[in-house]
DNA sequence: TCGGGGAAAGCAAGCGATTGCGCAAGCTGA
DNA sequence: TCAGCTTGCGCAATCGCTTGCTTTCCCCGA
């Protein structure tokens, strides 16, 4: 440590801590300072020049805490993940960063603090809940989880609550997400189009985004010479490694299915990377789609084929939500497009 | 939206929004819904429940403002990425995403909160520095970015400054970080065992943690029969796609060099496939090493061999740091070790 | 000379919680 | 019966800042 060790003096130490200090030393009032900080022109201008230079050389900062309960405001949102253990979804999932940073990036341009959380307010712990401390203007949502039901509860007692995922019938919150049947139905109709025809399902189907897009992808299997029984679904966790050892088992055990479509790119490379150790070729062999189109998929080998879901748009999409909330106003739900990104891993046709 | 139409009310809105007119409703006075909600044996039992339940009831949530306020603690830290543009090593890189997940985790543990912020307090807008709001107990900051020295003035400023990244001799903050130099001779070391001679670098060494990867790369070359001229040193952004067309550029320009080492894992992947679409092999034509070990290294095919930060580690050693200062004790710095991680795309022999 | 008016700064209330201290009621034992 | 203790709760100050309302001072015109 470097802490001007030939003093023995710490350098940091600030000498004013609180406004009323500042004022002291600059012989005005706490109310001066204030306003020389708001930039009021009801201060003169040598005044606001001594207060400001005082505050610098004395590395005085704001304490938001006193300022936001004076004015009423936290200038902060929540933006909590739901993440179960039996999901197993990972936080560095990019799909999760990528929708944070441009939730974060929206934040930000409207002047909000964003306040990340791992913990589910409206889990179990009810006691937990009803003293939790409210230390948002309001609480971003990413995903339904596991448990809607809670969610929905949550939501309905406290207000300032905007969801991410799926638009559930007779939720009791706004909700932004993408149209996750017609994804399902996108990869469905590109598969089906370039001839394959003995399709596997990978992703838990009890997550309510994927169950859409698993149904999704049935319906535009129906009806078109694909017999729901050649159809697998292998219900699984969100993660790499369960999709990894899942299509290692199922190839392994002589199967000859045609196609992957797994919930996200992320357990699509993972199933790659299965089918490449087993020796199969992509796409020649079998075709893997995945769901998210996370910036990685394209500088995979073969490029990801994917359905897009677009998380800038996502996240801006969800503060605006937040914002007219807070505003008075009511915010509307938003339903997102999914594109069919082609790339390489299902053959290179056009659908 | 649902908000119980059929009524025409908002349901959610809560009926009590102080302590005191929880106080009011109880039939007591605010310090004992204070005392009650803190679990203060000096309520009676009975007090306790109604008030918890009138609590409850009401939706009421403290309000941490004026909670913090009083009690002098936010129980928050900030973490601030240095990512700035010219850099280009974006948000959803993973290897942030797990750094801050472990940092959520651990700051979890502890109680704390955690702010997630874009901005770089200590940048050039030296006057909004100035009047910064003081929102957190403390501030992590992953990276020290192309300006150390700006960060060096803002740390000496302010206490509770953490920092990840490269130690820096004369800095004013303390440091958790892995060990570069080591890691880029590792990288180094494993190469020449796999028989390469002609390598090229991929990397911005004028970040600081990259600059040190690659010295200790060039390090490990001398006196092993490499000559300086054989290693070409390609400096670039931190992002996927910036790889991806170096690569391609450089190995189109029929350069016969044999061995890539790329300054994160994103990277490499992306010059795997960039040397893919170039018909070279790896590692049989070209070998690939990256940095991190991200979790889709290994998923990648082939699976590409890396030097390990252990990312878990460092972000809880990030927090006992923080939580050392905020307690009044010297922090101390902390080296974490970097690690080969053997995997396919440098051949598999051991180093 | 004096009053009006405007600029600059101060006073003090109050945001919503915590907490040391004080007080009342009830109980115990002498 | 009453001092003394325990139990349960209320009073009021306080955290650091913002802001409506005054106050002070100075300049200017009548």
């Amino acid at each position: 440590m470097n802490r001007n060790a030939m003093t023995g003096q710490s350098v940091k130490t600030p000498k004013a801590r609180t406004m009323a200090e500042i004022a002291e030393l600059a012989g005005v009032a706490e109310s001066t300072v204030s306003r020389a900080i708001a930039g009021s022109n009801r201060v003169s201008v040598e005044t606001k020049e001594r207060i400001l230079r005082l505050i610098d050389e004395n590395g005085y900062r704001i304490n938001s805490r006193a300022r936001s309960l004076r004015t009423q405001e936290t200038r902060t949102i929540e933006v909590v993940i739901a993440i179960s253990e039996t999901n197993r979804q990972h936080f560095s999932d990019p799909f999760f960063s990528q929708i944070i940073s441009s939730i974060g990036d929206a934040l930000a341009e409207s002047g909000y603090d964003l306040l990340l959380s791992r913990s589910q307010p409206w889990g179990e712990g009810s006691h937990a809940d009803a003293l939790a401390v409210n230390r948002a203007d309001g609480i971003i949502i990413i995903g339904q989880g596991r448990n809607p039901e809670a969610l929905n509860r949550y939501a309905e007692k406290y207000r300032n609550v905007v969801v991410w995922g799926a638009h559930i019938p007779g939720r009791s919150y706004p909700v932004v997400g993408s149209d996750n049947a017609h994804g399902g139905a996108l990869a469905g109709k590109h598969l089906l189009a370039n001839g394959r025809r003995r399709l596997v399902f990978l992703g838990d189907v009890n997550h309510i985004e994927v169950g859409m897009r698993h149904s999704g992808l049935v319906s535009a299997l129906t009806g078109k010479g694909v017999s729901s029984g050649q159809t697998l679904m292998l219900s699984m966790p969100f993660d790499s490694a369960s999709a990894y050892e899942a299509t290692l088992r199922l190839f392994q055990s002589g199967v000859n299915h045609d196609a992957i479509f797994a919930a996200s790119d992320l357990m699509a490379i993972a199933a790659m990377r299965a089918l490449s150790d087993l020796g199969a070729r992509v796409p020649q062999d079998v075709a893997v789609i995945g769901y998210d189109d996370i910036a990685l998929s394209s500088f995979v080998s073969p490029g990801l084929t994917t359905i897009r879901q677009d998380t800038m748009a996502g996240g801006r999409h969800l503060v605006e939500s937040m914002l007219t909330i807070l505003s008075g106003r009511e915010p509307s739900d938003t339903v997102l497009p999914t594109d069919l990104v082609i790339r390489q891993s299902c053959g290179a046709t056009k659908s």
